[in-house]
DNA sequence: TTAGGTGCAAATCATTTGCAATCTC
DNA sequence: GAGATTGCAAATGATTTGCACCTAA
């Protein structure tokens, strides 16, 4: 009843990660990482959660928040601070990017911006900080929320 | 004993503009105006709430964030979310600009970088999202915070 | 076997809210 | 005097933690 192996070839390679790093793979933890190699709407660990109880009724969102903070630790998730209240996930590229947030529905996609890296450099040149990262975000209205005042499109891809 | 005039042609300009939408000009509120005008360290509710004590010690934390939120409505102050677990506040400079935060002391500063609006362009070109806005920040290590590693300067801006 | 993982519940922490007392206009 | 504002305390919501039980290696 429980899958013993990843279901895509990032989840496999999460899979090898954590336990190349001294983890267990419980079945709890391959679902989780089956869903967020399989999930490109960026979700908060609530999300997660709420998908995964499908699957494990017993699951808790301490084991879910415990995993994702191994994953950001390694380097192979990403926290996004988007202020819509949680922290969401980016397992699919972990390494910083830019995203774009709806204000109304909450839906989060990714963006290339070649102008991210140029700023940085600016940056760096302006500040004597070591390490310095760069954080960036848009915020709008998405086109299927302006096209629907009346309805925001609420869960669609949040 | 209680100081009935603004300190400050900023604080001066935000008891105006409070007044003008209708709000009243308490004692309390002064004071917090008064604050926030002369304060460039991009404070946190609950470090206004702290240094208001002083002279309010029945104050509450209700008062500071009713304020604040007043200010943000009016669009008197930037609401900061740099990631480091509280939201801070811009009064001086209440439209969007970079900052800077130290990951080791907290303390934030402001950053003018002319790479921001090319990119803003570049993301309104790549997606039609409505009224898109930019959040720009940098995390890093500051020259302080580098040259002491054993004792981070905790409080000196933050 | 055994250290790490799990799940529940309780604890934190920032922020918000309900409401009676208070104060500005 | 009327209605906004205050301050306390309790509520909320995201995240973390303590701890006894469990389980992958």
């Amino acid at each position: 009843m429980i899958p013993i192996h990843p279901q895509s070839a990032r989840a496999e390679q999460l899979v090898g990660r954590l336990q190349a790093s001294g983890h267990r793979l419980t079945p709890q933890r391959l679902a989780l990482v089956d869903l967020l190699a399989s999930d490109t709407s960026h979700p908060s660990a609530e999300q997660v959660y709420s998908r995964l109880k499908a699957q494990y009724p017993t699951i808790s969102l301490a084991t879910v928040y415990n995993t994702l903070e191994m994953l950001v630790a390694l380097g192979e998730a990403l926290p996004l601070d988007l202020n819509d209240g949680c922290t969401r996930y980016d397992v699919l590229r972990p390494a910083a990017h830019p995203h774009v947030i709806c204000r109304r529905c909450g839906r989060v996609a990714d963006l290339d911006l070649d102008g991210v890296d140029a700023m940085l450099d600016q940056a760096r040149a302006a500040v004597q900080y070591e390490d310095l990262q760069a954080r960036v975000h848009f915020d709008g209205i998405c086109p299927t929320c302006a096209r629907n005042p009346t309805e925001p499109e609420e869960g669609s891809g949040a």
